[in-house]
DNA sequence: CCAATAGTGTCTTTCAGACAGTATTAT
DNA sequence: ATAATACTGTCTGAAAGACACTATTGG
């Protein structure tokens, strides 16, 4: 009722006082690999859950902003850096740990495959990547989270340039194209995919091509310096 | 780095314990009122700040969850219950309260006009309905909040009927388009508009008619109950 | 020349945007 | 009759969806 914050992380006296409550991030790894999309999922050590898988998440330190905690454990989960993070949804339930309230500020990522090591750069815990579509048993409200997290990709997949984080430098129309209807989990006509690029002005050609084995070779891309006014105008949001 | 979550909100000894951080809700309530896009603001009474206008919030009690706790703080702002909640965003950044860590879950809502007091209900503190687009001088990253509150409701309006929310039980369609006009901040074609609600099938006649003045009487609609799967179908989105 | 992949064009439908006239009521 | 408000229909352009053929390469 009385709108004043406290003081101080160490309570100080009042009558408005209330105790301070452990603040998380945990946070969904995504990247499409091997033609899947999948997420980062750590192993347990302690209690409870132990043994169980989890999204890869910590404290947040008092000095830091929430999203630099979201990015140090994503860091430490992937041992990749500079990728596309967003705020997804906080968690409060009072029960949501079962040893006692926790609140949990959950974010996404998008991480292209080519910028990230496929082997765990996480030593003191297991992690691995998980297709999305058999996961394993996931402790607290985990699977919530991803479940939130897929659904806000794939929504703003389709009005956002969001689905670019996940590619390479240079990539393929066709490996564009099968990117979205991996996380789209649906397939897509490319002659109307590529319409759509070519009216929004997103890719350009490189100039160089590549062979996918036999057949004719693929135009090279890369993605254009987006002039986001002009996007929005376009009908094109941005992401938060 | 550690992916476990700490025992209590008393911190129990661990290497991987962190001071737990002082957690509030703050709560954008948006209205329609005299024509106007209104904010619900307090005045603080306490420093930081004191004598400058912020949103309406508290703590976050035990217990309770972050929802309750933001309802409960709707409540006491407004005397209004069962409406429209929505989580906006978590604002984190360590020093965005000067007296120390402080994280603010962000909430906003939709209230009826015609379901809110307009006295404030609120004794020990002021509390005053602002025209949106003529505020004071708010508190902390208050202003942050509800520039966000702001955008999301906007967008949502477009594919959501989250513009429902400020609607009486029964409205002239003519009301409901100057809701979203204020909203939006544009007008709106009278044809186009109708045709999308006829298009939507959102609406019903009531049977009723009313006077508007001179002039011919305004037919009167409500909602109806919506498939939301059908609407879903339709390209339109739910709220979260 | 054959297999394999890359790339392109058209038709139809739907919907948004712009726009002006008719209908009903009170005075 | 007139003023005031409520209500409706059409044309146009943009874009999505469905759909099939041509182009280029390696073997």
């Amino acid at each position: 009722m009385n709108q004043t914050h406290p003081d101080m992380p160490t309570p100080a006296p009042g009558a408005d006082r209330l105790p301070p409550l452990p603040v998380t991030v945990d946070t969904v790894i995504l990247t499409v690999l091997e033609g899947r999309l999948q997420v980062v999922l750590v192993k347990r050590l302690d209690e409870p859950f132990a043994g169980q898988w989890a999204l890869p998440g910590g404290f947040v330190h008092p000095t830091e902003s929430l999203e630099s905690a979201a990015r140090r454990e994503l860091e430490e989960a992937t041992g990749a850096g500079d990728v596309y993070l967003e705020q997804l949804y906080t968690f409060g339930a009072p029960d949501r740990d079962t040893r006692g309230r926790v609140v949990s500020v959950a974010y996404f990522a998008l991480v292209a495959a080519d910028r990230c090591p496929l082997t765990p750069h996480r030593l003191e815990a297991e992690a691995h990547w998980f297709w999305v579509k058999q996961l394993p048993t996931m402790a607290f409200d985990h699977l919530d989270m991803l479940q939130v997290a897929l659904q806000r990709v794939r929504t703003k997949l389709e009005y956002t340039t969001l689905g670019f984080q996940l590619m390479p430098e240079t990539f393929t129309l066709q490996e564009l194209q099968k990117t979205y209807e991996i996380i789209l989990d649906r397939e897509l006509d490319k002659r109307n995919f590529r319409r759509r690029l070519k009216l929004l002005d997103l890719v350009e050609a490189v100039g160089a091509k590549r062979a996918e084995g036999p057949g004719r070779p693929a135009e090279l891309y890369r993605f254009k310096d987006v002039d986001f006014f002009h996007l929005r105008e376009k009908g094109f949001f941005l992401p938060f």
